[in-house]
DNA sequence: TATATATCTGAACGTGCGTTCAAAAAGTAA
DNA sequence: TTACTTTTTGAACGCACGTTCAGATATATA
């Protein structure tokens, strides 16, 4: 019984948010249209209404799992010092938005597309990923490893400048990305010490 | 004869462009119609072209002169030390962009919406406004004052991190743009240093 | 096999889009 | 005041939008 009779939504679901992701990462929310995706998928435009009660949930899902994953992804281990969380936090924010460029976009892109309710939420699990990352920095000038102003600007600057990373690293290029992540991480190390 | 007969263009052509820029920022390109500017502009939606053949080059004309702006108002004096220059950049681009929120969300977010051709022209405008932030970093390198692995990577990573102010900065909150630019120059020069 | 459920199609709904253009209005010059 | 130019209106064009839904189709259970 864990699948109900006639059911393929299992395969169309999917299939309806990865064609949504990939569309409103390439054209942008208002001007992708239901049809759009339906076509992406290989369904009529009607058929997207089994797994979406409208086009807004459809980007609200998107972002909030994102954010989830990228909440569930961040582990940090309070044992290590300070110097080591933040290279591993440096490792994995870059790596991580590496590896999902579209959901990124979208996360940062088409916030002003949610209603004020769903923002407010997606903005919550922003602020709880940019937590993690204060923490290490409080942490680190309590233990007198690092030294600065103002861990909140300090948050903000560094997850800006690594998030930076996925507007122009492209596979194959000059670097590799762990060259550029080795860099990244010599220059915020250097930024709050 | 500065002036043609029955010309009043010289203020609604202005108004025009501001209204663009006021909505466009705030719901995006594709979200906002040209009845809309145009009733902004308190005018029917028919004379909006007389002053711009389509909506693509409303847009375009907007990036452009932002970007013109930008590499205009940014002077860098070589015969200061490589810290000098680097300090007055970081304080130059924080203000400049502060000033100007608008554009600089345009500049960023509707890139995809410009043809490939006007696309190639913002981005050289905007890689211009990259090397002369590369060039001091360069110059700091030579001088032995900074020590960077890689200069365009520290520049694109600098750049990210400044224009991040505008994303959370207001105007009345905790610190003052004085407070928060010291703090990020003290940053920048440490992460080059 | 027959029955029941889940899924999809295809057409339709009202609405708003970017753009065009003839005619009207407003302004300037003589 | 008259002649002329610039600017704006207001209606119209064909098209695409998000969403709904009755009916058709596909799949699973018994």
């Amino acid at each position: 019984m864990a699948r109900t009779a006639g059911s393929h939504s299992d395969i169309t679901g999917p299939k309806v948010r990865e064609a949504a992701l990939k569309l409103f990462a390439r054209g942008g929310f208002a001007a992708v249209s239901m049809r759009a995706i339906a076509a992406e998928v290989g369904v009529q435009a009607g058929a997207l209404y089994n797994y979406t009660p409208d086009k807004q949930s459809l980007l609200f899902d998107l972002m909030k799992s994102h954010m989830t994953e990228l909440l569930a992804a961040a582990v940090d281990n309070a044992g290590q010092s300070a110097g080591a969380r933040l290279d591993a936090f440096v490792g994995f924010h870059i790596s991580f938005h590496h590896a999902r460029p579209d959901a990124v976009f979208i996360a940062y892109m088409e916030l002003r597309n949610l209603t004020p309710e769903n923002f407010a939420r997606v903005e919550a699990l922003r602020r709880q990923y940019e937590d993690g990352l204060e923490s290490i920095l409080r942490d680190g000038v309590a233990a007198g490893a690092f030294r600065v102003e103002d861990t909140k600007i300090a948050t903000l600057a560094i997850i800006a400048m690594l998030t930076g990373v996925n507007t122009w690293f492209r596979e194959g290029g000059r670097l590799s990305l762990e060259e550029v992540t080795a860099q990244y991480r010599g220059m915020v190390r250097r930024a709050v010490t």
